[in-house]
DNA sequence: AGGAATATGTTGTCTAAACCACAAAATTTG
DNA sequence: CAAATTTTGTGGTTTAGACAACATATTCCT
């Protein structure tokens, strides 16, 4: 068990090693192995265990009727997914979540904590406060998500998104963890049209970039 | 004090009448009023207190450099608001929090919780389960939200929309929160449009609506 | 390395929806 | 209650961006 880890997860912190490790056992936690583009769930579902990635990363997508992919977030090592589905486990899934790379996710079922405490009340109490940090953080990030959903052109949505990666990088410079396609699909633009604002904007000496690796200019 | 209000309320489950009065006295709850349009919270502020609203109702917008209003979502009577905000006090309220009639707000410290537990553990850790199933329950929503935005057509979004409004009510017959400007908002499309788009379907038999009563109809 | 496969960029056409300028309905108020 | 104000609806025009059809660049294999 790689203890280290752990000890880095937010979900843990404030736990000593051995509360992880029993609140590992306590919890039914087990790690699985995905390959690129394979389903960790799909749309439909239900579980009452939370994902942790381990290594690799994770699209969470929505597919329509006609087919039309939208990309929620993506989720790299260290991050959770599920958890609203897994402390209710009645609620249905409405997304898939592929492995966008070789993945290792580990399963923790967490839905147990209320009804089985694992005869541990203050450790208990330490995940619940932990997942509530996690919870507001990530409707934090969800608000921000709409809001550049809402911006009214696409030069906004991508100058909105740049500018956030920037912030959460302290740099002007820095790699966005999507390639042109999934970017498009995050913004809910059109790909090609999004190739040439770009391209537009790098003409116009707003921003410079390569690949995924952007830099943002003042003048 | 209106206990009745109090032990309706999601925040509250699970607590006696007297842990009820001893965390609101211990938490500074206190109970303040807003005209129609008044501003509870401006954009750029901080607080550590979460809003309840007793009676009335909310919206929250965000209003950029160009004055380009974005609605986010309404809240009413029971709802909560800046619970994310409260927990983190460094951090900044991006929006703004209008009351959108005569409205009634009780505020509790809810920052306080982790700091001071009020002395009585077994209610802190009842109030915190509380709020991250709220926390919890909020993300579903805001994930929807995207969804919502992140429709490609107008007629999509509007669907969609009146679709999750007649899911919760568990009605094909309902009314919504909004006028049109505000729903057009919500939905990030141009109040006239939305009209048009409306009554275009209303024509086609796909609904039928007057002001903000709607049906929606099958064949 | 070199061909296949995948990702990115370019140009042009077309349409959904923004935008504008009102008209009509509903609500407020003096 | 009528005038004023606010909300909702309807046409016409314009335009951002979707969509289609490729060109080019990059990476993935064997």
């Amino acid at each position: 068990m790689d203890m280290n880890f752990y000890k880095k997860n937010i979900l843990f912190q404030g736990m000593s090693e051995q509360d992880i490790e029993n609140t590992l056992n306590c919890l039914n936690a087990y790690k699985r192995s995905y390959h690129k583009h394979e389903a960790i769930y799909h749309a439909g579902s239900s579980t009452s265990f939370v994902g942790l990635i381990y290594k690799g990363s994770v699209i969470v997508e929505r597919n329509d009727f006609w087919g039309n992919r939208t990309i929620l977030t993506s989720f790299s090592e260290g991050d959770f997914f599920g958890e609203a589905y897994a402390m209710n486990s009645k609620a249905v899934i409405p997304v898939d979540i592929i492995a966008s790379e070789a993945t290792t996710v580990i399963f923790i079922e967490i839905g147990r904590l209320v009804s089985q405490s694992c005869n541990v009340p203050h450790v208990t109490q330490q995940l619940i406060l932990n997942l509530l940090k996690m919870s507001l953080q990530k409707n934090m990030f969800l608000s921000n998500r709409s809001f550049l959903l809402a911006s009214h052109t696409m030069r906004e949505k991508i100058l909105g998104y740049l500018n956030t990666v920037s912030l959460q990088n302290h740099s002007k410079e820095f790699e966005i963890p999507f390639d042109r396609q999934q970017l498009a699909d995050f913004l809910n633009i059109e790909r090609t049209a999004l190739s040439k604002e770009l391209s537009k904007m790098q003409k116009e000496g707003i921003i410079e970039y390569k690949k995924n690796k952007f830099k943002l200019l003042s003048n």
